[in-house]
Order: structure tokens, then sequence, then C-alpha cells
DNA sequence: ACTTATTTTTTACGCGCGTAAAGATTTGAA
DNA sequence: TTCAAATCTTTACGCGCGTAAAAAATAAGT
């Protein structure tokens, strides 16, 4: 194959018998060339595994093919898969997709920003870490890169917001829960890092009133994100202060209820819907890991395929130049019923 | 603070009062210029945010400054941390990591390394995916850019390998089973992604012959890197044909000992070490979700730390010319009881 | 075969910065 | 004050490719 190294383009199309502008053109659209002009050079690729320079390349383009995807946390698996998800959807459409995770800290948030900027990239696929975010930066970040927004809204900024109907989400599992069994208690960070949080909170009031029960939220302390740790901690306390009313609980979201469910069995408590059973726990959020608890939990699911397909789209929508108002699409949740709940 | 955009390094540099050529010096490293030079240029720097063109500066740099960090699966919260912790060394000694996933699929990881080897990075940081990786790509990629191999080894290639030392694992581990209770039961995948299984079901033969135990190791069905649900249905299976010959069991690493915890718990199968629990399981990885299963899971850790300072070390020496001979570095786990076994 | 539209070649310039070399300036120690 | 060492300025070239414009070649339709 490979037979020496290949300089330079101005090398590769000597080679390949086409003149360089031509294989310049191919290279930024291999559609953009006569078909045998591409079998030309699609022969001579085969024998030589030439890679233009992607520094020169870029430093001339008006607009790269970069795109950013930026989460607030990689190690959450959530976070992972829907990162993962966009990745290949990016991939797929032709762009050249990097991952960057903010770590939860805000600061860094606004260095990944910053170096994300320096990629001249040609959109950004975003997902805020929410009530601690910089504002500005952020906003300044979208009024220079294409920015669609997902996961949790910050303001009206960028191209639109994509993400799952919280409201939705908890009055679905609410329902289902005071249908089944006893109503609810809700169980939550007191301060969340994540706007989210406070739109399930106001959920689940609103479904507690249409059943004409009296809504009781235990607001746990905690900072940062350890959510399973911090629902584990929170969970003792709550347990042995006797803070729940009844015997079910809705987490606002499901790593904090794998920390209560943790904290259920080192009280001792059996959790699930069985008779044997003290005690009800249901999440929010459809986390991979939740098919794995024990026992496995109930939960409403993002609709994991449908929020990243139409986050991509509107983001390459927009690349391609049609201008559309910001707008907000929530999508609805899957209820997945397992033994927890 | 900022004015009007600067458009290039010239304009700059014109504007803090130094010659271009100095100012490159500087973006090249900071304290290769004078004191009151570098002062100068860092307070034109707070007046308009000016960022060198990564491009222009990367075309003519014989090494740049990226580093690439790959991992099989960075939805693999185990793998994410890792992955994390190396990040943050590399940001720390002045580099620019670039975080990339295989997925679990051994055509993106040669797709990857292809795309990695086009930053022209100073070095990688590359985990394999293992069995399935394509020995010559890997080992084409190493002769061209400075690569360490970390947490499964894959022949002798790169600058040398760091990771665990899974002989020690499994036969702590056993060691400790063995001493508290019934001989385990060493519950694996037939054929595995990752070789370190392999030594760690040799260590864990070792062991047993060690203590005059008579072994069983159940191999159980499974391709792919859904282990969790691998474990889960090949759990189900050997409990149901009685496959454990005793109370015991060890999985070749945690995420299979997760899903086993599912089939036990859905079997109605109590784990634990009391007297009232009818199995042992132990994990090994520490993996970060082994805190939170119920009962939570004993395992034997990796040092997270010690493996990516290591690994780090090891190739910042190697980028900064020291030469030293292919290495292999695995490091000691340290056993977390919990009230899993 | 002829016209016309499409594509390719030729030529040329510029992007933003790395970097080398020679001369000018500043620094610090004697 | 003097002088050598360190640092900076000036000047200049090149990296690999994007891209524009005009000329040449090719393809498609009649």
């Amino acid at each position: 194959m490979a037979d020496r190294k290949i300089r330079n383009m101005e090398e590769f199309a000597s080679i390949s018998g086409i003149s360089r502008p031509t294989v310049s053109k191919y290279f930024n659209d291999p559609d953009s060339v006569r078909a045998t002009t591409r079998a030309r050079i699609e022969a001579a690729l085969e024998l030589h595994d030439y890679r233009p320079n992607i520094y020169a390349m870029n430093q001339n383009r008006k607009l790269t093919k970069n795109l950013g995807i930026v989460v607030p946390l990689l190690t959450d698996p959530y976070f992972a898969e829907i990162a993962r998800n966009l990745e290949q959807r990016c991939i797929l459409a032709g762009y050249s997709p990097t991952l960057f995770s903010s770590h939860g800290d805000p600061a860094l948030e606004v260095e990944v920003l910053d170096t994300l900027r320096s990629l001249k990239p040609a959109g950004a696929l975003l997902a805020p870490l929410g009530r601690a975010s910089d504002r500005r930066a952020l906003e300044k970040f979208c009024n220079d890169v294409p920015t669609l927004i997902f996961d949790s809204s910050v303001d009206q900024i960028g191209l639109g917001f994509v993400g799952s109907d919280n409201f939705q989400f908890t009055a679905h599992i609410t329902d289902y829960l005071c249908r089944t069994g006893e109503p609810p208690n809700f169980f939550e960070m007191k301060t969340p890092a994540n706007p989210n949080a406070h739109r399930r909170r106001q959920s689940y009031l609103n479904a507690m009133a249409k059943f004409g029960y009296a809504p009781d939220v235990i607001s746990i302390d905690g900072e940062g994100w350890g959510f399973e740790e911090i629902g584990r901690l929170g969970g003792h306390n709550a347990l042995s202060q006797g803070r729940f009313s009844t015997n079910t609980i809705l987490c606002s979201n499901d790593r904090l209820a794998i920390g209560l469910l943790t904290a259920c069995y080192e009280q001792g408590l059996r959790v699930g819907r069985g008779s044997d059973c003290a005690i009800r726990v249901a999440g929010q959020d459809g986390h991979p890991h939740s098919r794995y608890t024990c026992p496995p939990l109930t939960t409403i699911s993002h609709n994991y395929d449908a929020v990243s397909k139409t986050a991509a789209d509107v983001l390459f929508a927009a690349i391609d130049g049609q201008v559309e108002p910001w707008k907000s699409t929530r999508l609805e949740g899957r209820l997945i019923l397992r033994d927890s709940a």
C-alpha cells in the first residue's frame, strides 16, 4: 500500500494525475467532481493513503467541518450516552465532532467554550451546567458559534433548545404512582444544579393538586454533582427522621434514586411494589444504570434517540443556512415500569 | 474588555508594543521571554482577549501540544473516570488533550487512530479494545505517534504499558473470600473483550490451588460491551441450573457483578455476608457505581490516581525526549470491603 | 460534427504563524 | 562606567492548502 510518505496535496495530485485545485475540491466534497475524476483520485488514495493536513485546510476555510459537543459531566452515563448518540449523528452527517466535558465546574465550562471557539467550529451542541453556568459567557459563545442548547435550558440563547418535557415526565409518573398506591413524596436536592429540577417539582405539585392529595417535598442538602452520595446521605437522614409521609417516593432524578435505594438497603428497608415491601421508589431520566439496580428502578425515560436526532437536525439545518426563529422543543418521556414502584 | 476583534498576531503585537516574533515566542512558552516583556503582553491580553489561530500555529510546528486520549467505551463510567483523570493531568502539564472513544467497535478504533494521527499529536494515551483490536493498525499508529498503552496490554507496542496487576487483584480478593467463607466460584465471560480477564482467571486458579480448593469457573455466553446484561442473563442461567458449587461468587469484573446482583435479586436470593444471606458476590475494578449497588459491592479497586499519574508521567517524559526501554508497570489494587461479600 | 454547458488545468495570491539570521537594544555584573 | 550575555527587533521565507480567474479540455445534446 503505502510506498513512501506523501508530503502534501501537490505531490498527491501529481501522483494521481489530477491537478491540485481539483483534488482540493474533491476533499471538500467528493461529489463536486466528475465521477471519472473521483474514481482516479480514489484509486490513488487506495495506493498511497494520503490525508490532507487538517491545519492547513482549516486555516483558510471560512467554515470548518468541526462540531463541538459539550456536556456538564461525561462521567455521568446519561450524558455519556447522549454524547455518544450525538457524536455518531454528527459523523454520519459528515462533520468532525469533538467531545468536551465541563466536569461540573463552571470555570471549566467557560474554558471549554473558549477552547472550542478557537477550533472555529461550524456549530456546537451544548448542554450547559445550568444554575452555575456563566450566562454571559454562554451568550457570548452563542453569538460567535451557531449553538443548539440541549438537556437543560438557559434563557433564550443560541439557535434553540431541545430537551425533555419535564412537566410531562413528572405528571405522568406521579399519575402512575397515585393510581397504583399511596401518593408519592418528592425527593430532591435543595439547590439542584439543573433547572429541570424546578420544573419537575412544580409538575409534582400540580399533579398532586389534581388528585387532591397534599404534596410533600423533601429537599435535601448537598452541593455538586455526586448525586448518588447526596441521595444516599439525604435518604438516611430523611428515613431516620421519618420525613416521608407515605410509603412512596418519587425522586427528582435517577441518580438521586440510586443513592436512596442504597440508603434503604442500608436501613434494611425492602423496596418494591410487593406486599412484603416497605417502600416504593421511582426515579426520572431512564438512566442507563436504572435497569440494574436492586430492585430495578421504575422511571420515566428520556427519549434519547429523539432528543439527539432533533437536536442534531436543528443544528445541521441552521448550519446549512436555514434561518428559523428560536424555538424550544420538549419531547415526552416513556414510563418504564420495573420492580421498585 | 474586548474592543474590536483582533485579526492576527501581527495586529496584536503592534497593539502590545512587542514584535511579532517575540509574541510568537511568548505563546509557545510564556517563560521564554523576559518578565517585563511577558507583563506587557499579558496586559494587552487582558484588554483585547486575542488567541492565536491554532490551525496556523500547528501547521508549522514540528510538534503540536495536542494529546490524544483513547478509551474503548466512554459510556462505561470506569473509562470515563480514568479519562477524566488523565485529561486533567494533561491540561496541567500544558497539553491540549482530546478525548476519543472507540465505542466498543474495532473498525471505529482504527478510524479514531487515523483521525488522531491527522492531529499530529505530541503523544497519545491509548486503552485498546483488546482482543478485537486490529493489532497491525495499533502498531502502525505507535510507530507514528509516541503512545503509551494503558488498562489493557496488547503485545509490546508503544512506549510502554501501565495498568493494574490483575494477578494481584484476583489473588488478593480470592484470598479474602477463602478466608472469610466458602471458596469462590469464578464468574466470567467465555470470550472476554479484555485480555485482563485471562490473567484474572489464571490468578483465580492459582489462588485456589494454593488453598487446596477445587476451582470452579463459570464462563457465560455473550458478545460485546453490555456487560451488565450479559452478567444478568448468564447469572439467571447459572443460578437456575445450579451451576455454582459454593455460596460465593467472584466476578471477573464489577459490571458483570452488577448484572449478577440483579439476577440474584430477580431470583429472590439475598446477597451478602450476613447469616440470612444465601450468596456472596464480589467484583473487581472498583467501578464508580459499585458503592451504590444493593448490597454495596465488595471489590478490589484500581488505583485510579496512580495508574493515570504513572501513565501520564511516562508519556510526558518520553515526549520530553527521555528514551527508556519498553516497560510494563502494573499497580496493585486495594480491597474494598462492603456488604456483598 | 457542432454548439453549449460543465469540468479541469494553469497560474497566482493569501491565510496566520513558525522560524531563522543579523543587527539593535537592554540587562546585569564587574 | 564598561562589557558580555541575554533579549528583542527587523527582515524575510516557507508551510500546506483555499480559492479566484482565465484558459483549456471534456461531456452532453441535437
